[in-house]
DNA sequence: CCCTATTGGATAGTGTTGATGTCCATATTG
DNA sequence: CAATATGGACATCAACACTATCCAATAGGG
């Protein structure tokens, strides 16, 4: 298989792969000549996977990288396949300096107390603590409340598909646990998210007697800009 | 409140704000002289919420626009506000063109035999339907297999979140209605996507009874080009 | 009342990201 | 043997989100 070949199976262009083999994305074929390399299925299953993860989940290269580098990397132990996994995940609207303003002191242990209280057991350094610190924070400083009554809600949601997420872990190899795993999470956040926006419009539909319409036209998303 | 008080408010530089003017994400201020506004709690609220969409729920400045022009839009009626609401919202891998491949067909139909197969009322046109669909595919080419069994699980959180959600809208007018559906359902998916991580940790934990430790050292994310 | 700092407004420039375009000598292949 | 494709290097591009600079006018403290 060649380059072209290559790019003909993914639908992306030529020049896109040769910037992903520069980037080491993905990993170079093995050269026949000093023009000429192949490539094979492993490549075109990396290539949809970067593929997914920017188009699909959203992520930059640089965490694209982030995430093929752990996959690539050795052999995780069983004990820690998803410390590896996780430490793989980026994760959105996480400011590592977190504006430092004294009043972020009764958010800073919210993460701590909520997950305390439903009696998750979780690290402390747990990237996701300091993600959901800064999701409540930014919640609130958008102007919504967010009381732990609904934040009930979303934990028993949350767990219930985590637990589905970790029951299907496979076991064949800590690897491909691994890989499951980054894979599976990343990929099914959109999932997830599209199904929330479905069940809200159902939801609707049954409160208020019908389905929404779309009566009010698309909003024009052009930027607004002259040029 | 003159303009340099508001971005010392909300911790964002003067030429920031200057430029969300421009951009129309921020309405001026009322002009007290050729070269003085004032600014109030108001400017102070968008201003938060502008930066909170940015930041946390990870949006475009473009999107942004599309949603506070929907906020700031004629009020809605009491029956489409969710239709009002979501036709603001902004979907992750949402590609319009959907690539147009043949075997996309098995795909295309499953996002609408799922949402039927659950009894959910949905329309056709709702955006998150395609939404689902491409994530679906998306997951696919990434190599994962999402089975039904799956689904219903993710469907069946989905759906107790998005009660809790659509419980919790406001009843005093519909654009209060409308301002808190767009602005929940955009933060508080961060804050579901850190719950899922931080749930998959503890049911990892209880499953192979420890927390997994993250042993392995934080991935270098530098983009690792030389330049 | 005067002098400095600040303001609104306009325009131009910057750094990052994610590609594309072009060029070249070599290699394959019909 | 000639048209085409390839790998590799380098330059260029467009979008995005700011950031900097300039300006005339004005606020407001001494």
């Amino acid at each position: 298989m060649r380059i072209s070949d290559l790019a003909a199976a993914a639908g992306v262009p030529v020049g896109t792969i040769k910037f992903y083999l520069r980037q080491g994305l993905l990993p170079a074929g093995e050269l026949t000549s000093p023009t000429q390399a192949q490539y094979d299925e492993s490549h075109l299953g990396r290539l949809r996977l970067v593929r997914a993860l920017v188009e699909v989940a959203g992520l930059s290269l640089t965490e694209v990288l982030a995430v093929v580098t752990v996959l690539d990397g050795p052999p995780t132990s069983w004990h820690d396949v998803l410390g590896a996994a996780h430490s793989a995940l980026p994760l959105r609207g996480n400011r590592s300096d977190a504006d430092a303003e004294p009043d972020d002191k009764d958010h800073a242990a919210r993460a701590r107390e909520l997950v305390d209280g439903w009696g998750w057991q979780v690290e402390d350094r747990a990237p996701a603590l300091a993600a959901l610190d800064s999701a409540l924070a930014g919640a609130t400083a958008a102007g919504l409340t967010v009381t732990d009554r609904v934040l009930d809600v979303y934990a028993d949601a949350a767990h219930r598909v985590a637990d589905c997420d970790v029951a299907g872990v496979p076991t064949t190899s800590p690897q491909e646990a691994t890989r499951y795993v980054v894979v599976g999470t990343l990929v099914l956040e959109p999932v997830l998210i599209a199904l929330r926006r479905l069940a809200q419009i159902d939801a609707s539909a049954r409160r208020f007697g019908r389905a929404p319409g779309m009566t009010a036209a698309p909003v024009q998303q052009d930027g607004g800009r002259s040029t």
